[in-house]
DNA sequence: TAGTGGTCTAGACCACACA
DNA sequence: GTGTGGTCTAGACCACTAC
């Protein structure tokens, strides 16, 4: 990695024409998840800038998830295991608060087209091909919640239904791994609606009750949406759980 | 100069050390929100530490929102407006996202005891008196959510139903201004509920119809709970927003 | 022992606000 | 112009990891 970055004349500051550089390396896939980038001393010698200047550059994307610091070891690119889902992207949690992981029950996978609100989250055209997935996840042995999933067929090229059933980790980890696409940051959206008929059979509530629906837009290391998501969510016994600033 | 001197044994780093101090001193209410604090050349040198020890100190403040930086003006203390509710604390937007103020209508001031889910979130025993108040808040004309409001009557000293409804601004802006509690942090959990016979009234809406509840606690700068706040919300036209890193 | 990130210094200079 | 926060430097030394 050397350090060839375009020095906008405007008054950006330097750190965060460091810290776009890196970025864009990295969202390149020049670097894979898990790896190191190189040490400081040398970024810092290879972008002609102080250590300080450097750390500060590194301060932002590690803010950002994108990479972690491990001392006395180095520098990683973060990498979507299990951990990371529960503590990041999965907010369902038992009304005791205790997090666990889910057991998650494939249900269904088919190509379709996007409806009206898939396009627009997605930034696709109305009508455009996706993937549509279903899934069921289960806390503690009880089904808790049915995903919706819809990803834009061209930035998944070649995904089957047997590559997603038989991915080794988290679907966001088959995302980074299979199509180098890394999700940093998510929307939720929260409604309370009744349940439809399949929804209930699916988990094995009434008809009609009240559930949480949660609809997620995922977001790529450049700002770009690549999944939407819809969670129906049985709230008799779990809740979503957020911490805010 | 040797910084090494002021340094616990334990470890902790220099700047940990000056954010703390610092934090207590605001804590115990030393400068009020709105006021600057001294300049940051000043501070470090009170401190006996160098500039950018002090400017990390502050960032980490800075970060958690209890300051507030201005380029050419000065660093002051933050303030509880309609801007930062808007922005940190208020959640529920109309489906098409665009945020406003929501409108305020007061509906009920009451002393009462602690319910065992109050004094659970609230650190108190059960039966420990609070105050109960009751508002009805509305977006674009319309109803929307109906919140319940429980503090601890001796967090809050001599709080009246008149003080309360003829408060200038925020109820959060209240709590500080009158009572020094600054709100920094909140943890939400969120379900789908029937609504009852009487939010249904209160919302125009049917009893039984979905509707959103938000388990609301609120921190204040040494991370005691200082409210819980129970929203019930019809999301037939608005909708729970939150935006994860 | 060598190599990594983490802390800290003691400045210089820039950008912005205000009188 | 004066005073504020914002950026940047060129190091030194500490803490941790792995061999």
């Amino acid at each position: 990695m050397n350090g060839a970055m375009r020095r906008p004349l405007d008054g950006t500051p330097l750190y965060r024409v460091v810290e776009r550089t890196l970025m864009e390396r990295l969202a390149a896939g020049e670097i894979k998840p898990g790896q190191a980038i190189p040490p400081e001393r040398e970024l810092a010698a290879a972008f002609s800038v102080s250590i300080g200047t450097l750390r500060k550059a590194i301060d932002e994307l590690v803010e950002q998830r994108i990479l972690v610091r491990q001392q006395g070891k180095g520098t990683f690119v973060a990498s979507h295991d299990r951990e990371r889902l529960l503590f990041y992207f999965f907010h369902v949690v038992p009304h005791d608060g205790v997090k666990t992981y889910p057991q998650v029950e494939y249900i269904q996978f088919r190509r379709a087209v996007a409806d009206a609100e898939t396009a627009s989250r997605l930034h696709l055209s109305a009508g455009a091909p996706v993937f549509a997935i279903r899934n069921r996840l289960s806390l503690g042995g009880r089904p808790v919640l049915i995903d919706e999933i819809r990803i834009d067929v061209h930035r998944f090229p070649g995904l089957t239904a047997t590559q997603w059933k038989s991915r080794p980790s988290t679907i966001y980890n088959l995302y980074q791994e299979a199509f180098g696409v890394t999700v940093v940051r998510t929307e939720e959206r929260l409604r309370a609606e009744a349940a439809t008929s399949e929804h209930a059979r699916l988990l094995g509530i009434e008809p009609g009750q009240p559930v949480l629906t949660i609809r997620r837009t995922a977001f790529d290391m450049r700002d770009d949406p690549v999944e939407l998501r819809i969670s129906t969510v049985d709230t008799t016994h779990h809740e979503y759980f957020a911490e805010l600033l």
